[in-house]
DNA sequence: ACCTGAACACCGTTCAAGT
DNA sequence: ACCTGAACACCGTTCAAGT
């Protein structure tokens, strides 16, 4: 996926926009939102090299975030091979709540990735680890057949909004509420 | 809650503002953001009496929805008077949801007076409806006890969210698998 | 090719002047 | 007391002119 632009400025911009907007996020209150031309001064570009570069909002938050999304998308086939897929799938939430806490624009940005993603009938990497960590439940019968990576990603989707406040005493609680709704219910 | 204004003409301009706001809700598209400025032209004011009677975006809002919010608080109590718990609870979401399909809006308002709330370290009144629900589901030993409304109103604020294309197939599956998390689990 | 930054559009919010 | 609406502030977005 390395575009190999013609020009080395046209690259060192980029990188700088994508740095200054990593600093401007990790500065920036909780939820205040990205301000694009601040990115672009902090960068020391014109605001129309930044809209050269990134289209949309999203096509930034997307970059910025990139090796993040990868490593939890990297962690589900390793977690399946040394857990049984339920435990697995928890793990997997622990560390997606982990980033989230960390910084609440990694949850944002997937969350805007997987809403572009899903207009082109897609999930994106996101989706595919999911769907790999359900699919192993499925087979184990130890998760409902009826819920796919799509539904999964709505449901988690509440990480965003969660205060910083409450974190810690909702967002690992509310995450094994969700777990619980996605086990096979035995007969009651 | 009777605000009785001192003069006949503040009173209808507040009453105009909120037909206004109402008509450009059900106006805009799904999740345009309402715009404050076209509200008070078309109720005929100055933004400065908008502000007047709504300082924040979200007064205005609660009090668009106002005769909503008070519908789905009511219903709580006479769910529970002619069925067990966990039914009224499944039924109490369908209405929900029902709610927040017909128009979006009623549901931002919901979040957003409810996040309002949370920092008077109260959950309103659909947090008190919610809590009578999940009150008698514990009561019964149907519903899980370290969940309260506040969890709930957390995890079904996907609501808000869902495009209108998928609601039909996804929100009340959703609020099922949900539901299920609340449940208390049999031994496994 | 790529970049710059003035300029435009759009909204939220305030406040001096009116009634 | 309450209202008006011009004015200000702030951002996103575009585009003609530069290199």
């Amino acid at each position: 996926m390395s575009t190999p632009s013609s020009r080395a400025d046209a690259r060192s911009n980029r990188a700088r926009i994508v740095e200054a907007a990593r600093d401007a996020i990790a500065a920036a209150a909780p939820d205040e939102e990205l301000r694009l031309n601040a990115v672009a001064q902090k960068a020391g570009v014109g605001q129309g090299t930044l809209y050269r570069h990134f289209p949309t909002r999203a096509d930034l938050l997307v970059e910025v975030y990139r090796h993040d999304v990868d490593d939890l998308v990297a962690l589900a086939p390793v977690l399946l091979e040394t857990e049984p897929p339920l435990k697995a799938l928890a793990h997997w939430f622990d560390r997606v709540a982990n980033y989230a806490r960390v910084k609440r624009g990694v949850f944002a940005a997937l969350e805007a990735s997987v809403w572009k993603d899903l207009s082109a009938h897609s999930l994106g990497p996101i989706g595919d680890a999911l769907t790999l960590l359900l699919d192993a439940g499925r087979a184990t019968g130890d998760i409902r057949p009826d819920a796919d990576a799509h539904d999964v990603i709505v449901l988690i989707a509440f990480l965003t909004r969660l205060d910083e406040s409450e974190w810690d005493e909702r967002a690992r609680h509310l995450l094994g509420i969700v777990l619980d709704g996605l086990r096979v219910r035995v007969a009651d």
